[in-house]
DNA sequence: ACCTCTCTAGACCGGTCGGTTTAGTGTTCG
DNA sequence: CGAACACTAAACCGACCGGTCTAGAGAGGT
């Protein structure tokens, strides 16, 4: 066998995020994914059997969750709320200018495309919003920001890059995120100070 | 003839309009907009000679150009710019709600899926924003803001607004989008007023 | 050696996609 | 009255959709 145990399933998973999160469930067709991945039609219902729900349900908790480990990481290093939320819209921005402006957030135009209906790739995209959330809090708290008040920032910080992410790529110009970033991490050490 | 001059093509327009909002612009076919529409494919084709997506950027042009009315009156009673800010969460909010939150930004998903590649869909939906953000920088002028100030200003209320519509649409709950409009109208206030 | 189990490979299916074409219907105006 | 015009109506098209199925290739265990 040329590949090792999951090697192609791995390489699916990867490509149908990328699509996914680039041009929307709908607008992404399995033929593209098996194209730009080199797999067989049979390949793909073998390692997913319920085709492209579960295709693309695990691909979004696959991105959110490599993304959120990449928010964990810009988070730990940060001195500060202010330098915490700057550094998440620095991470962000990166991405958006290193694609061209086509990867913003990996899970963003799925789930509003599926914002309307229950099922696994709703669940996997509200679970991976909860996430990130639940890292940012918990961060905020470390800095000695009460319960309530954390999960209130951390709401207003991640809409606030959600939104300057979204306009930034229909402008095709990163600055926004930046200068929201900054903003929202001067009112976050603001509220942290006078605690 | 059953329909007076243009009425069908308005009919077209307005179910087009509502369904690209709610399942994004791939995930809905032309049959489904004709079905529910009632129009024949031929009327279709008569009235928009470019196809689906001549259709689709008119729809969103013109639901776009809806809402800025819209915000725009909620903007005129306004009493200063946290007022301004919570109302049109508040207009944001109730359309959430009123429409068991299939509702959200009209544009939003077919501006995301379309951001990747230029065409009439990502310039009517990038107008949009721009008109949007436009009466709002305008109306904080009015209340004696500079020219920067108020434009960064608008960005950072759109961002949040838009953000905060997302997540409240994936977690079926408006409640973010309220609280994020009443941080950020704050911000704004204590802005025009150490002006 | 051989069997088994995992995974690849792609032909094939009915249905639906966006789009075209042709015929016809009602209105308007000379 | 009848020709020109605006619009409706639906049959039809090739392409592609997501999904199924069967055949077989390759590795591991015994």
């Amino acid at each position: 066998m040329a590949q090792s145990r999951g090697e192609t399933r791995a390489r699916i998973l990867r490509t149908a995020a990328d699509l996914f999160q680039r041009q929307g469930y709908g607008a992404t067709g399995l033929t593209q994914v098996l194209t730009e991945s080199g797999a067989p039609k049979g390949s793909l219902y073998f390692h997913f059997p319920q085709g492209k729900e579960q295709l693309a349900a695990e691909a979004m908790a696959q991105a959110g969750a490599e993304m959120g480990e990449r928010m964990a990481a810009a988070l730990a290093g940060a001195a500060g709320p202010a330098d915490a939320i700057t550094a998440l819209g620095a991470l962000l921005a990166q991405g958006l200018e290193n694609s061209d402006y086509r990867d913003g957030c990996p899970v963003a135009t799925v789930a509003l495309e599926e914002a309307g209906d229950a099922g696994p790739i709703h669940d996997a995209c509200q679970g991976t919003y909860e996430l990130w959330l639940l890292g940012l809090t918990e961060r905020l708290r470390g800095w000695g920001m009460a319960e309530q008040e954390a999960r209130e920032l951390a709401d207003l910080a991640m809409s606030s890059l959600q939104g300057a992410l979204l306009l930034a790529r229909v402008r095709r110009d990163s600055t926004v995120v930046h200068s929201v970033a900054r903003r929202i991490g001067a009112i976050a050490a603001q509220e942290a100070g006078q605690k």
